[in-house]
RNA sequence: GGCGACGUGGCCAAGUGGCAAGGCAAAGCUCUGCAAAAGCUUGAUCACCAGUUCGAAUCUGGUCGUCGCCUCCA
């Protein structure tokens, strides 16, 4: 097996060679933190983090910068999207990006997204980004205009080749530059002249300003990946400009080939149109968490290929969250019914079972980290773990750890499907476990006098405060919803 | 207008030359005091047209439709 990835730069599925042997070095278009983070988001990021935990799990050692955009990111009337809520919340600019900056990583934590290993922001980089701009200056592909710097699309006979656009064939003059100082409509900041009302803004060699959007990207990823580096990621809606203009800097600058594959992610639409903040189409990622589990929402996420856009509503949610029970559901009896199990040495017939499981699972993650045959693997396989553990006959402890052992290196690490094993440490958790095995053992007394209201009474009203009981051929079991 | 993606059973979604995965929903059945959970059974010739081929959802050309980017967006 051999991890192949379609590369955007290309467009074209290569087996993927990393620069050094057993060493992956990613860096993946972070949120600019100016308000709440969307289900839109959550589709991205929860995508990567796939991505990066099977490159893990295969051995692959992982060194993931994911940006924070705290500045340079301007609307289209030239307004700083921070400065913007900054003013209508009567805030700090750097109170707005505190605060979105730590509600943004809690959303990621409720989805079970690991941390990248650098989070690097962009204001925290300014001295960098001067030094990438004065280079690129020095070498010619941009220029100082009126105290504002820009790139030279021109001068880079490259530009393009990402999103597949010729800037000859642009033509020219059809949309006017908003300002009058580019030599080029297509040329883009480097650094932009900070007006009087402009808050965030810095001492440069060209005056008072702030930095572009873009040259932020090409400037970490620099520094923390060096001039060549193996994938960069991001939402397909940023291809062009961004990630185009992050490759003709990158590379005009560092005389290098910038990332190696570009993996780009398919954008979350509603009723067919993308989420976007300025449609205002937008859920929030804690308004989904109020109603779905975290796995139900990854599962969603998991269930189309990284690479297609995906229809957020409701149905699609419920209709994940039934797919994610049955997967959660298996899991679960199989760690209830491990307790009681009796010793055995093997798994039985079942190991071969499990071990081609692995094999088809690792297989689609492989091609491209197709997830949702990956989940089809799954689900092929829970059926007939139900199958075993409904049967009646004895399973034993050795048999229920393999499968158990064989979910977690699954829905479990690659995934991040599976909620913790249920730990009763805490008082409080042990206590209201026994309360609950109190009541479920007044439910079979009352079930043995036949005493079938008694019995439904509690069970409703068990239901009623999200404890559901199923009744087995060997006794009942609960869970908490 | 340019660039790109896509159109597969009621819904979602894989498959990209050799008899169309998987999930959800629906119906019937088994199990069950009931319920829940679980299992079994039942369905599509792949937008349309014309080609290439022994053979196409899968390749080529065209038509229709949807979406994204081209201006801020993950």
């Amino acid at each position: 097996m051999a991890l192949r990835i379609f590369n955007v730069l290309g467009r074209e599925k290569q087996d993927f060679v990393p620069l050094t042997e057993g060493f992956v070095n990613m860096y993946v278009c972070g949120p600019t933190v100016y308000d709440y983070s969307h289900i839109g988001h959550a589709k991205t990021y929860v995508s990567f983090d796939t991505i990066v935990r099977y490159m893990r799990s295969t051995g692959l050692n992982v060194l993931y910068v994911q940006n924070i955009t705290d500045v340079g990111h301007l609307l289209d009337s030239g307004e700083d999207r921070i400065l913007k809520k900054a003013r209508q919340t009567q805030s700090k600019p750097m109170q707005i990006v505190e605060t979105y900056t730590k509600a943004y990583f809690d959303a990621m934590d409720a989805l079970g997204v690991q941390r990248p290993d650098i989070s690097p922001r962009a204001s925290g980089h300014i001295p960098e980004m001067f030094k990438m701009i004065e280079g690129l200056l020095s070498k010619g592909f941009a220029y100082e205009a009126e105290g504002s710097v820009y790139f030279d699309v021109t001068k880079d006979p490259d530009y393009g080749k990402l999103s597949n656009r010729r800037v000859s064939e642009l033509e020219a003059g059809k949309r006017e530059a908003v300002r009058g100082e580019k030599r080029n409509p297509e040329d883009f900041a480097l650094w932009k002249r900070a007006d009087p009302e402009h808050i965030l803004r810095w001492d440069s060699p060209w005056g008072e300003g702030f930095p572009g959007w873009h040259i932020e990207c090409s400037a970490m990823a620099l520094k923390y990946l060096g001039p060549t580096f193996d994938i960069h990621g991001g939402g397909i809606d940023n291809m062009f400009p961004h990630n185009e203009s992050e490759i003709a800097q990158s590379e005009c600058h560092n005389d290098a080939d910038f990332a190696r594959y570009w993996m780009l992610v398919g954008s979350l639409t509603v009723d067919g149109v993308k989420m976007s903040k300025s449609l205002g189409n937008f859920t929030t990622v804690q308004d989904v968490l109020a109603k779905y589990q975290p796995g139900v929402i990854r599962y969603f996420v998991q269930s189309a290929h990284y690479s297609n856009p995906i229809d957020y509503s409701d149905d699609a949610l419920d209709a994940a969250a039934k797919g994610w029970e049955r997967l959660t559901n298996a899991v679960r009896l199989a760690r209830q019914m491990r307790g009681a199990a009796p010793a055995g040495d093997d798994a039985g017939g079942f190991a071969a079972r499990l071990a081609e499981a692995r094999a088809q699972f690792g297989a689609a993650m492989d091609d491209d980290f197709n997830t949702p045959i990956a989940i089809a693997s799954l689900q092929d396989l829970t059926r007939e773990v139900n199958t075993l553990l409904n049967s009646g006959t004895t399973v034993s402890a050795a048999a229920l750890d393999a499968i158990l052992e064989t979910y977690q290196a699954t829905a479990g690490d690659v995934l991040g499907l599976l909620p913790k094993a249920d730990a009763v440490n805490s008082g409080s958790a042990a206590r209201e476990s026994a309360l609950i095995e109190l009541l479920v053992d007044m439910r079979l007394q009352a079930r043995k006098a036949k005493n079938w209201a008694e019995s439904d009474r509690l069970r409703d009203e068990l239901a009623k405060i999200g404890v559901i009981l199923e009744d087995r051929a060997d006794g009942t079991v609960w869970k908490v919803q």
